[in-house]
DNA sequence: CTAACATTGTGTCTTAAATACACATTGTGT
DNA sequence: ACACAATGTGTATTTAAGACACAATGTTAG
């Protein structure tokens, strides 16, 4: 089993000398975190020396006994022991060279973890978060593949209570307002983004105060339990263009 | 060559014994039409036995030397005639008993084809267009690849001029509004409709009139030319939240 | 203890978009 | 010339988006 979504030169080779219909196939893991204040994605170093230096993400083949969503699932909790996560297919990339050693389709997911919550103890073998403003250059395609996913988290957010995911079960507006900027890449106004999420009514008010912060502390609040799902699927767009 | 997405047996078994990294990988095209104030939907017999009597979209599998978009586009070739047509991906079905012969992830895409402008000459060898609304069973999980990309479709038809590709050249407001009511499944506001496109600025007046129609005719429009991008990609969702 | 600081919590006005809704006009067909 | 079928158009109401300001609360430093 290869160690992360390059292929190993010698089982390409095995593969590049099969017939016709050998195209291998593999999942790759656009794996979303949140702290201090920026978006992080979970990047690890390519082994293969065409990248040398350069950081990918984390992915696999897929088995043949195990689906797409499940091999996505088991990349990520191979990767980071996390099990009860958001994870959501986004797109297919099946260009001829996009793996310098042989043809690898792949498909890319996207998936938010909360970054505290679980300090991965893999920060070993070059597993790292990284800034998403940060990065320039990553191995194989996977700069698109990182450029499309974010591009649907983005579209999500608004639409889909999704960003709950990078949080830890508490948190105030402020906190809230603040990831919500980071994944956009703009400010917002605070009353105006108050006024938004309190009509999507996804929030619960706890009740509680902060009590680690330097300031006034705001309410706590935390999604309704109706709105944790994980591995949520979009529903149909319905009423596009009502009467 | 298989002569549509379901594999031949004989081709399969030879797969089945290659080894670990063996999974086929097909392409399924949901070609939409419209027709009779109708959506239609381009199907072929299937010739498994498996699926005696069921349609079956059309796909085939993905050779070594092509990228996906590019066999979507060469069964769409192959299969209408066409040339120049809106084709998009929409998502990759990869449960592992999807193909009763063997594994078989398949990328499902969607097109758009004018089905009155070219009369596909292909209507020998079980090629018809099905209307979506009367569709209840498909081969394989196709009744489920319809359906993901039928929500794709409709998500998108407000936001992107993209059903023009389902229209002849030039139109009159009312055809569009069917085609829209069509594709959604309701009814439509006239004058809202009117409204909501104007506000677009797709439309360019032709400033003619329809000819065939047995009562007052309407005024004649085209999509504007900047507008005509056939395999066009979504562009990223911007100021999803804005200041 | 109090003053400076940072952040919370809240509401109104303006503009744009969505929706509901009605009537005179034009061309066809008998 | 009349019935018919569809076109073309506008206003009022409601809902959402965006711009914007000020008093209240807790912390910290002097």
């Amino acid at each position: 089993m290869p160690k992360n979504s390059s292929l190993k030169t010698a089982e390409l080779e095995k593969i590049s000398h099969l017939d016709y219909f050998n195209i291998a196939i593999s999942v790759d893991c656009v794996i979303f975190g949140y702290d201090n204040k920026e978006l992080k994605v979970l990047l690890i170093k390519s082994d293969l020396e065409e990248f040398e230096g350069l950081y990918s993400l984390l992915g696999d083949l897929v088995r043949p006994d195990e689906d797409l969503d499940s091999a996505s699932y088991r990349v990520l909790r191979e990767r980071t022991g996390l099990d009860d996560v958001f994870l959501e297919q986004v797109h297919t990339f099946g260009s001829i060279n996009r793996h310098p050693s042989g043809r690898v389709i792949t498909t890319a997911y996207y998936a938010l973890v909360d970054i505290k919550h679980h300090k991965l103890k893999l920060n070993h073998n070059d597993l790292h978060w990284h800034s998403v403003n940060d990065i320039r250059k990553l191995a194989f395609d996977h700069k698109s593949i990182l450029e499309t996913c974010l591009n649907r988290l983005r579209e999500q957010i608004m639409e889909h209570p999704v960003v709950f995911n990078l949080l830890s079960e508490k948190f105030s507006l402020r906190e809230l307002q603040e990831l919500y900027q980071a994944i956009l890449d703009t400010d917002l106004d605070r009353r105006n983004f108050r006024k938004k999420i309190a009509i999507k009514d996804w929030l619960l008010d706890l009740n509680e105060m902060e009590d680690d912060v330097p300031h006034r502390p705001g309410k706590l609040y935390k999604l309704k339990p109706e709105f944790r799902k994980k591995n949520q699927r979009r529903k149909a767009g319905s009423s596009v263009l009502a009467g």
